[in-house]
DNA sequence: CATTTCATTAGGCATTTACCTAAGTATCAG
DNA sequence: CTGATACTTAGGTAAATGCCTAATGAAATG
């Protein structure tokens, strides 16, 4: 499997749980350190830390640890990556419909 | 966990696998049985069955009937859903990178 | 320096996932 | 009606996921 592959595997895991994706819309507006963004989550801090070594696997965010304390930060170029994908297999599909459109109206004309 | 997350789950859960994407890809250059899909995968038909329940299940494709054969076609809203969840984030953190190029525009104009 | 705080490691558990083989069921073709 | 074709169901396995508690490290603070 290509790597590029295994990385979008990696970035819609990564966004396939609502915690994680919580935590993305939350560092969309600013780093933050890690006991601050566990805090709204009812959940045991180490299994908060797994969630974020998923979306640091996936390169969603990167994080560096100061003192005691890690900070944070989104990682936008994967997000970026994963919609590409989506884009453009949207607008192949779009690109498709347009034609059956296309040929509705033909129908139409063809029989008025 | 409101409806609309659990949604958001199924749907990139459903592409965070290579296999399904790939099923996504083909799809959107129009329906197609289940037999002609599953053909350029190395995998036995109730394995490649289970991915298509999952892409059904996230409303991702649906399928109908005829006869023995079954034929799915692509379903855009969800996947345009996951855009949308995707592309909010990504414009927020954008705003806020804008916010800090300002800062640094700002302080270099108060030390030329 | 003793204590608290922030983070991490270790280990355990139930569930889900991603595959498989074997054995159906239903339709089509001759 | 009989065989081939297209899918489906049932049941099994190994690995991954998502959670937990308990214990440990390492930095800050009184």
């Amino acid at each position: 499997m290509p790597n590029e592959m295994q990385q979008l595997d990696r970035v819609f895991h990564a966004l396939s749980n609502s915690t994680r994706r919580e935590v993305i819309a939350r560092l969309a507006e600013g780093p933050t350190a890690m006991t601050v963004l566990a805090e709204p989550f009812n959940m045991a801090l180490p299994s908060f830390l797994q969630h974020m070594q998923v979306l640091e696997a996936a390169g969603l965010v990167n994080s560096s640890k100061t003192g005691r304390t890690r900070v944070y930060q989104i990682q936008p170029q994967q997000l970026i990556e994963a919609e590409h994908w989506m884009d453009k297999h949207r607008s192949i599909w779009e690109a498709r419909l347009n034609q059956f459109d296309d040929f509705v109206i033909l129908l139409k004309e063809s029989n008025p």
